[in-house]
DNA sequence: CTGAAAGCGCTTACAG
DNA sequence: CTGAAAGCGCTTACAG
């Protein structure tokens, strides 16, 4: 079937491969004659080119690495989703890379490097300032072009494609202050990510500015260990107010509140971050701030094919939309 | 930095290329002192073989794909973990392919073959037979292995990972059957997945068994689209019992079920699958069928990697254990 | 143990 | 518009 090669489809056409090679990279220097007959052979045969041989000749793989380093995350096959959507309209391959330890992380890209890749989509929220750093370096010094994806990075330079979650932190905020919210907690991780410090940068932002005290509460993304703590909490903390750095924590929260006695919203509002399915699955149903996952993936790689075809391209710090999804629990 | 090539090394090590490539590929080959001398060259030009080239020569590219259909589900990027991880210990890199229509699906697979992956990971839970048989046969002329990951499938030849479906759909039910409730619904997908076609067989045996009639009731996986059937559901439907093909249905079904007045489980028992998050953040918890998700993956890909050096496999289908872990919701 | 040479399946100037 | 030839960066028999 298709191990035909394009010795034999020259062959079968009365034509050299050089010919054949035209007919698929560059068609309209071929003869409409020649053309028409070297296609009909290609179909016959079920040629398909070798896209190694390919990648080899031309210096070009058609082929993006997207480096991911906690692949297991919800978002992840989401962003995934617009990826790959809109690497396919662009005829663009993709590798995975997962990356676990800090510690190869050099090493890593190294191998990325080696593979050939066109080009670099980095999925990522929590990278410091000095990996996005190193990244860039190395990245350019190898003259591959990348995007970040979803990452709080402060450098101007690097492109990007993310949501303001300064905004979106504080805009939530506000909303729990003018519902007359006073001892407004922030329930954050304990592993520091750079989205979630923004988060953070923005509750607290609206905090200071209504004249009360920001409060953040650090925990685990897993249910049985925030659960505890979560207990814990209500026994010696007073509290009317909630925003979760994920939805699934908010949730969690909410459980053990309502265990505790609190009534939502009446008396503790909480809101989440995601507007994820547990947002309209807990009871009662969670007010959340939508972002648009999906979106950055493909506007990430929208992005990314412009800057491997060498296109200007005006803004490289792309600040998708986000947007409050208000349920029942505020 | 790492643009070095071969004859670089060569070059700067005294040696011919030829070495070089064996002191990377056959180091056994080589002598002692010639080896350390052409490895310290390495290093120091921070030379990576290019993959292109040596995928041509070799014609090894030392790359599975992997093949997925809704790469937005959420088991998706756990079973991606598996496979990442046991696909970095044995030095493969991953492409992924989605496929979106059934119609086109030849044509993508043509066009897997072309990018000269050196095996093929399917990951689907939607596969009619004779879908797999199309898929068997491609794969087949090209002789390139190919594993199946969660798919349920007749063929007995085909190499598969998975659970044993029927055996959990049987077992939950006897579950409910022996806690006394006579109306059990089945709560299933419209669109027909092969694996939820497993979980009926199962509900039906165990309710024929027990001389109860089995009723199986069809929605979406969508819980905006759900939720207004299971409320007419409760309108004029007697239930006791209710199984549902994933945990974010039964969890839909579990609220409306309170919202109408049931009591959980006092007279109604719900059971998931998948044992998600879903199943932790609802109230009551839900019980729900453990799937090793991430196994799954991980097992198969390390079977491709035996296929795909042709090791001798014992047994190429795979069935892991699946587990019923109890909650409040029964 | 090592080197010279052919070859993997393409692309792409260069002639004509 | 088309073909002959060099080359992409490796691997791998084949000699020695």
């Amino acid at each position: 079937m298709s191990n035909a090669t394009i010795y034999d489809v020259a062959g079968a056409a009365g034509v050299s491969l050089a010919t054949v090679s035209r007919v698929l990279n560059s068609p309209e220097k071929v003869k409409e004659e020649t053309r028409l007959r070297v296609l009909k052979v290609i179909k016959e045969l079920g040629y398909r080119p070798n896209v190694i041989a390919r990648g080899l000749a031309s210096r070009k793989t058609t082929t993006v690495g997207v480096v991911i380093s906690d692949i297991t995350r919800a978002s992840v096959s989401e962003m995934l989703g617009g990826i790959a959507d809109i690497a396919e309209k662009y005829k663009y391959s993709i590798k995975l890379f997962t990356i676990h330890d800090e510690a190869d992380v050099l090493d890593t890209l190294q191998n990325i490097v080696a593979e050939q890749v066109d080009g670099i989509l980095y999925l990522n929220d929590e990278l410091s300032d000095k990996d996005v750093e190193l990244i860039k370096r190395m990245f350019n010094e190898n003259k591959i072009p990348y995007v970040f994806a979803n990452v709080a990075t402060s450098d101007p330079i690097v492109p990007t494609v993310s949501i303001d979650y300064v905004k979106a932190g504080y805009e939530i905020t506000k909303k729990l202050i003018e519902k007359n919210c006073k001892d407004i907690y922030l329930l954050s991780t304990a592993r520091r990510y750079s989205v979630n410090d923004k988060k953070e940068e923005g509750y607290t932002k609206a905090m200071v500015e209504a004249k009360l005290e920001p409060m953040i509460f650090r925990t685990s993304g897993d249910t049985s260990i925030n659960k505890p703590h979560f207990e814990t909490f209500f026994a010696d903390i007073n509290v009317d107010g909630a925003i979760a750095v994920r939805d699934s924590i908010a949730v969690s929260f909410l459980n053990t509140a309502i265990n505790n006695g609190k009534k939502v919203p009446e008396n503790l509002k909480i809101a989440g971050f995601q507007n994820t399915k547990y947002a309209t699955l807990s009871r009662p149903e969670l007010t959340s701030i939508d972002i648009p996952v999906y979106d950055i993936g493909a506007v990430s790689m929208r992005l990314l094919t412009k800057l491997m075809q060498s296109q200007d391209v005006e803004n490289t710090r792309i600040i998708l939309p986000h947007r409050i999804i208000n349920r029942e629990s505020i």
